[in-house]
DNA sequence: TTGTAAGCGTTATCAC
DNA sequence: GTGATAACGCTTACAA
């Protein structure tokens, strides 16, 4: 049971065995072709001696790596100003793992790179099915995936941004909804949102919804877009409370602005949230991390991540998946919301 | 220069110029064999075609995967909790991405995953080279690795934890050394800490460090263990702040404890920093956005992951690395640290 | 300088 | 049921 140091191959085991090497891999592949007998005991040797399949050489044979891909834009502080990423692979890597699949990850630096990657994932074959996130408007990914229907590919979306390919949509449309309507009903007649960057599909997807159904309420709503950082957020909110008339409430699209927001208001004396609601569109643990308690949009990422997998799954196996909704958000109701104070 | 449906191979190459297999590899592969004149027929042909190599075939035929492993501890909340891996995982992949290798990743969940993935990897040979991070106290990956030096590793740990593997090691018992000092160059004299995780080998590094930095400057020192939530941070603080005679300053071992530790100071009506100091270890956004600004001891954690990569490489091409110091922390003043009151 | 052919370790297709 | 043997696509001696 010793781990043997130099690799062993099925011919060692056919060797070991009395079998030809073909047996062998009947045997272990759970085929038909052998007597249960000979199955049992080339098993038993595999075991013994540590076999395992050399993955190149099965890839190789199979043309089926058994590798998931995903590439992410190269910037640092955009991956790490929000968990959505780790989570998202956090899921993504568990729900792969129980099915013998792995995550190859790589690092779009740079302006094309990322099509490039996918144009050498498509022609190099390292990957069995890709996972596209973070598409932008008119993103020539999904264009260039499109044509490739031999690679399966997941986007993780909207599905107004994905074209033709199969998608995992986000609830962001009816979760603005949600927020809206639950300032809305707390008395807010105008709002404010500080938004990531404009180009981003799924940012214009939430200013889209946000201005429609404040029309539809009757709200007033301003909307400022930044880079995600807390200085441009706080930025932007001093830019909203500079107006006398300023908004009664401000949403905004990831924590750490929500964060940077109530540093803004406290330091200007305004009290949150007797005077100013804020909400956050991500919830992560920094939202229970502040004082007081961030009022925000939550959803299990995770999950997504999971669900997310299991569809590649699906893909690479050839059926059909369409677009998939994601499970809805969830409004988290803390300490920064509240009622609008009756007059001004 | 249509991008071609079906995959085209070297022997597709080599009848569209007229000269062999071999003689397309050579020169495709910038070796000698060839005379420069079919080369660059060879390389023209290859282009117009959009023939790109197979990974599965050449890394079969090389031994070479052109893969690196990364295996993460699946708990979404700590990976989530941190920016720390999602920034190392940022370094190393635009670094891996200069040298034309990938990141394979792989979530270990449930018990001796860890270690199975990592034996999946030497048998499979999946990957040419291994990241091993949060290693534990006698964590048996660095036993089994210790054992399989075909399979380079490189560890980002204290040198003391990794054995005889080659080591990124952090720069944490000097930063102990550094934030400790400048809180008693404030003044003060009775300080704590929120640590996370006692198991964790580098929780152990830093706890070490205190206590003996602590005493060798003559100051009372306390430790407090949580998992990194805020929820554990706010009571490891309250319970610290319950004491008449509390500590005068609280280093926290991330930053959403310190964060949600100022809140706790807030809320009992302990201003920060006049009675309490407050320091974070990990420099992360939120010490930025929080209100005030959290002074923190921070790190180019992207820098170590692009080192950690050139360092990964060097080990794959059969060069010594042993023992590396990681870049020296960097003590970010801010507003939440300052000089102990005069009396108490 | 060029082409032929033997690996690399599997899987899959045949006869037997 | 079993065992040769040919793919899979590339690299690399070894011949020509």
């Amino acid at each position: 049971m010793a781990v043997q140091k130099s690799k062993v191959t099925i011919f060692d085991v056919a060797k070991a065995s009395g079998v030809s090497s073909s047996a062998v891999s009947y045997a272990l592949n759970g085929k038909s072709g052998v007597s249960e007998g000979t199955r049992a005991k080339v098993l038993k040797i595999a075991h013994e001696l540590g076999w395992k399949p050399n993955g190149a050489a099965q890839a190789l044979a199979k043309s089926k790596t058994q590798r998931i891909g995903l590439v992410l834009g190269y910037d640092p502080k955009l991956l790490a100003v929000e968990s959505y990423m780790m989570e998202l692979i956090s899921g993504l890597g568990a729900e792969l793992e129980k099915h013998d699949y792995s995550l190859l990850v790589r690092m779009a630096v740079g302006e094309h790179a990322k099509l490039s990657i996918i144009k050498d994932w498509i022609a190099t074959g390292n990957v069995d099915a890709m996972l596209l996130v973070n598409i932008e408007l008119g993103d020539p990914c999904v264009t260039l995936l499109e044509e490739h229907t031999e690679m399966p590919v997941l986007a993780i979306a909207d599905a107004s941004v994905s074209g033709k390919l199969s998608t995992l949509s986000s609830a962001d449309a009816d979760a603005v909804h949600q927020a809206v309507q639950y300032l809305y009903d707390l008395g807010h007649r105008h709002i404010a949102r500080v938004a990531g960057p404009e180009m981003l599909a799924h940012s214009y997807i939430r200013d889209s919804a946000f201005s429609d159904v404040a029309t539809e309420l009757g709200m007033r709503y301003r909307c400022l877009h930044t880079d995600y950082t807390p200085e441009t957020g706080s930025e932007a909110t001093k830019r909203l409370l500079s107006f006398s008339e300023h908004p009664t409430a401000i949403i905004y699209d990831n924590d750490v602005m929500a964060l940077s927001g109530l540093g803004v208001a406290t330091a200007e004396g305004i009290t949150v949230p007797d005077e100013l609601s804020i909400m956050s569109w991500d919830d992560s643990f920094m939202c229970t991390a502040a004082y007081p308690n961030l009022t925000a949009m939550g959803r299990d990422v995770v999950g997504t991540g999971m669900r997310a997998a299991e569809l590649l799954l699906k893909l690479i196996d050839g059926e059909h998946v369409g677009n998939v909704m994601e499970e809805p958000y969830e409004l988290r109701q803390r300490g920064t919301t509240g009622s609008v104070p009756a007059e001004r």
